[in-house]
DNA sequence: CACCGTTCAGTTGAACTAAGCAACGGAATTCGG
DNA sequence: GAATTCCGTTGCTTAGTTCAACTGAACGGTGGA
């Protein structure tokens, strides 16, 4: 942008019509009046809640489903028509709602239930105290009267995988049964994205959670297409959408296992892309521009929250991968397999570039597990392979694609400023 | 050629340590009378 | 003498380290055909 338009640039924008009509509507934490193609599931979560109104306990939930498939989605809109009941009736019901994937907040078995116990209005320490202390402070100040508190544990199979969630959703689902509790009540809905998690359950505790189970298909391109449209009517301008607009949108996110949450979101960042350039329509090409932005943004959100550590990881890694995958002629360690990296080869850059920024560089144990975690992230896929006699390792791949790798780099670098 | 023990380069689990925090309780200080 | 502040102790979580057992297929040797 040239420095001599730039004056006039904000009131040129605030004259200029808007494409959007209600924003909102195509945010991803908006909750429309109806949701489509989930009546089914609704009508099973609100049938199998409906004791809650009699303050009676009701089954534990486990909803289980790939992302964007409205889960979530389904759970808040249920749970805030229950609220209106019980702002309407004042019943005794508590509703707790938290998602464990969010970092540094509830990604352990103590901060979760800090984090429970602060949803009650009671403050707790970030750290210090004993978790069986959390436990029975959240226990108490629940049980002072007759109730019913239910607990939304979103994204559960995060919290299992880490931490020892085992112990903390046994606890949880248990407090009725153990005399924790005298006069209330405790159910929870857990929600998950991974199909395989209740694989990993304890038994004793899949039982407990699982009293019910409600699956949510992925949806597909039909169904998308519905639910943009009826979004995008209310979000965006009349005519604004070109024709294909949607459908592009839609086919994109059900090639993606039908991630509602994707497809709205790249209409949105669409429109957004296509009012910054100050046209009046959203065109089929800012589609596929969102597209690359919204990969862009999620790699650049993932980098730059991270820890210096994980992110000097990621940046040898970089490094080994491009100097491995350009120079095909080189073969001075005989055998590379031209695609994917070792975790030997990671490290001693790792160790190089820590020498480079000063930071301190640590044990290979550790970057193993952060590889463990970059995996996790989606940023990288690492696969435990065994080279035979050269040993065992992980084979590490990139997942990002090849012409983004130069530009995460200089991320990486102003991040590290090197 | 098929079979089989060896070997390598990490992976993975468990126990341990340091850093950082909160609560507790006793000692030291302050303060009003 | 009571109230307040200060400080050391204890007990906790968490990130990271240390130690060590474990892994799994290619290598290279063996024996049989």
């Amino acid at each position: 942008m040239e420095k001599n338009n730039l004056s006039g640039f904000f009131e040129s924008f605030l004259t200029k019509e808007s494409i959007f009509l209600n924003k909102k509507a195509i945010q991803s934490s908006f909750v429309p009046e109806t949701i489509r193609h989930r009546e089914e599931q609704i009508k099973q979560i609100t049938s199998i809640l409906a004791p809650i109104v009699r303050i009676e306990r009701p089954s534990n939930i486990f909803i289980y489903g790939k992302t964007g498939s409205g889960k979530t989605l389904a759970v808040r809109f249920v749970a805030e028509e229950l609220k209106k009941t019980i702002e309407n009736k004042e019943l005794p019901i508590i509703i707790l709602y938290i998602n464990c994937k969010l970092k540094k907040a509830a990604d352990t078995e103590y901060r979760i239930m800090a984090q429970l116990t602060r949803g009650l209005g009671k403050e707790v320490p970030m750290t210090g105290l004993p978790t069986q202390e959390v436990y029975n402070l959240f226990f108490d100040s629940i049980d002072t009267t007759e109730r019913v508190v239910l607990i939304i544990l979103d994204e559960i199979d995060q919290l299992v995988k880490r931490a020892s969630g085992n112990e903390l959703l046994y606890s949880i689902t248990r407090a009725n049964d153990q005399h924790q509790l005298k006069k209330a009540q405790l159910s929870v809905i857990g929600i998950s994205n991974d199909m395989m998690f209740a694989e990993n359950l304890e038994p004793r505790v899949k039982s407990s959670l699982s009293e019910e189970e409600i699956l949510f298909p992925p949806y597909n391109a039909l169904q998308l297409i519905d639910i943009l449209d009826e979004r995008a009517k209310v979000a965006f301008k009349k005519d604004v959408l070109s024709e294909g607009v949607i459908k592009k949108c839609a086919a994109h996110a059900a090639r993606d296992h039908g991630d509602a949450r994707r497809a709205l979101e790249l209409l949105r960042v669409a429109g957004e892309l296509a009012e910054r350039a100050g046209q009046t329509q959203v065109q089929l090409e800012h589609v596929d521009q969102a597209e690359e932005k919204t990969e862009r943004d999620r790699i650049a959100e993932i980098i730059t929250t991270q820890p210096k550590q994980m992110q000097a990881t990621l940046y040898s890694l970089l490094i080994v991968n491009l100097a491995s995958t350009i120079p095909n002629n080189t073969n001075n360690t005989s055998h590379k397999d031209d695609k994917g990296q070792f975790t030997g080869d990671v490290y001693k850059t790792y160790l190089e570039i820590c020498r480079r920024v000063g930071l301190r560089p640590l044990t290979q144990r550790r970057i193993s597990d952060i590889i463990t975690e970059l995996d996790m992230l989606g940023l990288i896929s690492a696969t435990v392979i065994s080279k035979g006699r050269y040993g065992k390792t992980r084979k590490i791949d990139l997942t990002v694609p090849h012409e983004a790798k130069p530009k995460i780099k200089k991320m990486l670098e102003q991040a590290l400023n090197l």
